[in-house]
RNA sequence: UCCCCGAUAGCUCAAUUGGUAGAGCGAGCGGCUGUUAACCGCUAGGUUUUAGGUUCGAGUCCUAAUCGGGGAGCCA
């Protein structure tokens, strides 16, 4: 009699005979012997079916099992360190649940195009399974930190009948003749909550239609905005910072070995610590027009040309090897890797002429304008903890951000960028809380009073300093990856143009 | 919206100055008792994205469209 369970649980069972049920990550006859690596959702174990008395019903079968099949598989568990994961199968019997015809997604390297529209069988791969899960848990730790923090989950519409900010292109649905729009932020309603509850937090889809194709955006993405009553812009910094530490802790603690699978450099998230660094942006400003963004800039061109030298090295002897190394695999092995060289290749020669344009946007920054992307980049690549920016010129932010009553010019705003590159994660602000001055900012940009006679209730009748911010679920999630792209931190990217499956 | 790059077998890529379109993987068949993307042999698989153009001749050159990749702007 054997028991049902599950890869994971295998080390319990060595000696015992134990019923498997999963897909056939791959299958490797060997003559008188089939190896099927099985996945089971839970890990992976090679079962073994030697042709023999008992196995002839299925030896066959086994051997012809295409990948993905789904299969029952019922043998002895055995301790061996030449299978995956220290345990494998000595199989006694086997049953195809469904045989699978031509799985598209072979051990072989795949292009991101072909992947995208695989994205329902990408699931099954090691890397995607990997990354789903440590979202998952980046998920649960956001809503853990605040359900423990005494944070209230308040959750905001979607159907939106103004827009919450006045910059970002909305998507707008038809909603019983009028014309309405898939909320960009749940920020406004979440204030309403705000002065009722004290601390709340809503989690969920955030829309924004920008023509965006880059690698930091979608069009559909989770935010998570918590909002405090009482607060200054220090206290709201504080909480942004607390909560950040608090995610680490845990992929840390819960995902280790997925972010080493990953090649995740782990010491680099190890060593973010309380505090991170406050930077105000007229000091920025100063940053990016002095020489230490210069020096930056230019060791980063020496260090990127140094490397393509060494690239187009490597790729002239890997070239000679995939025409004359012994062995067919060999030969293979060497053209791909000079492939991957290639790409790295491309890929830095276009940073490479990108650099000389950022260094002039740098030098000329000037007082006033938004921070671009190359900006965020550089103070980000600075510092090993993240950047908190704050107090932006009040007119390249909200309407709702705080002004800064010792200095006019600017509000009470911050981002907070990660470091190695990844820019922002983090947006946020205190918010005005004076009447006539947020009556004379909504003038100022332009907007019409009447959507918003609610929210400036909340100013009419018993207004306070409140503040709050908004993570980004899929920025946060690449960042703690290693990822270079968010495409992959999310199940179904939308991205422009891109709806399917 | 703007700039740069690309599209060849199911997949990943080759194809010299314009001259008969190839390999590996995957699929199918066979062999091998320890494989892990990595053994050996055989078989099938193509309107070179589309529409024009130049040419004796176009995968290769030109124009446009479509789709994709990267970046700018904007943002989380």
């Amino acid at each position: 009699m054997s028991t049902i369970t599950t890869i994971s649980q295998l080390a319990d069972y060595v000696g015992q005979s134990v019923t498997l049920h999963g897909w056939v990550l791959r299958n490797t006859p060997k003559g008188k012997l089939v190896f099927v690596t099985l996945r089971d959702g839970t890990g992976y174990c090679q079962c073994v079916v030697e042709r023999g008395e008992g196995t002839e019903a299925f030896f066959d079968e086994a051997k012809h099992l295409p990948q993905e099949s789904s299969i029952e598989v019922t043998g002895t568990v055995a301790a061996d360190e030449r299978a995956i994961g220290g345990h494998e199968l000595r199989v006694g019997s086997l049953k195809t649940i469904q045989a699978a015809v031509e799985y598209p997604i072979t051990p072989k390297p795949h292009g991101i195009e072909f992947l995208m529209k695989q994205r329902h069988l990408w699931f099954r791969s090691q890397r995607q399974y990997v990354i789903l899960r440590i979202r998952a848990t980046i998920v649960d730790a956001i809503r853990r930190y605040f359900n423990d923090n005494g944070f209230i989950l308040i959750d905001t519409p979607i159907f939106a009948p103004a827009a919450g900010e006045g910059t970002s292109t909305l998507f707008e649905v038809e909603y019983f003749g009028e014309p309405v729009y898939l909320a960009q932020t749940g920020q406004l309603y979440v204030e309403t909550a705000c002065m009722a509850h004290r601390k709340v937090y809503c989690f969920g889809p955030t829309f924004r239609a920008e023509k965006s194709k880059t690698r930091r955006h979608l069009t559909e993405f989770w935010m998570v905005e918590p909002e405090i009553a009482f607060a200054s812009l220090d206290d709201v910094i504080d909480l942004a910072e607390d909560m950040t530490c608090s995610l680490i802790e845990r992929v840390l603690k819960d995902h280790r070995a997925d972010l080493e699978f990953l090649g995740r450099d782990i010491a680099k998230l190890e060593r973010i610590q309380k505090p991170f660094h406050r930077i105000s942006y007229s000091e920025v400003a100063d940053i990016l027009r002095g020489p230490q963004a210069r020096e930056l800039l230019e060791k980063e061109l020496a260090d990127k040309t140094a490397e393509v030298e060494e690239l187009n090295k490597k790729i002239e002897e890997l070239t000679e090897t995939a025409k004359t190394a012994r062995k067919k695999w060999q030969q293979e092995k060497a053209a791909q890797e000079e492939q991957a060289a290639r790409e790295r290749r491309n890929e830095l020669e276009e940073e490479i002429t990108n650099i000389p344009r950022h260094m002039e946007l740098s030098a000329n920054f000037e007082w006033g304008s938004d921070l671009g992307g190359s900006d965020e980049t550089i103070i980000s690549r600075l510092h090993e903890r993240p950047v908190f920016v704050h107090r932006y010129p009040k007119e390249v932010k909200a309407f709702y951000m705080r002004v800064d009553r010792r200095d006019g010019r600017v509000v009470e705003n911050f981002d907070m960028l990660a470091p190695e590159g990844v820019g922002e994660i983090i947006g946020g602000s205190a918010r005005e809380e004076d009447y006539d001055i947020l009556i004379s900012r909504i003038r100022e940009e332009g907007l019409p009073q009447e959507p918003y006679e609610w929210y400036l209730d909340l100013r009419r009748y018993g207004s306070v300093p409140h503040g709050g911010f908004g993570l980004g679920v899929e920025r946060t999630v690449a960042w703690l990856c290693g990822l270079k792209h968010l495409r992959e931190t999310i199940p179904f990217p939308r991205m422009m143009g891109k709806i399917y499956p």
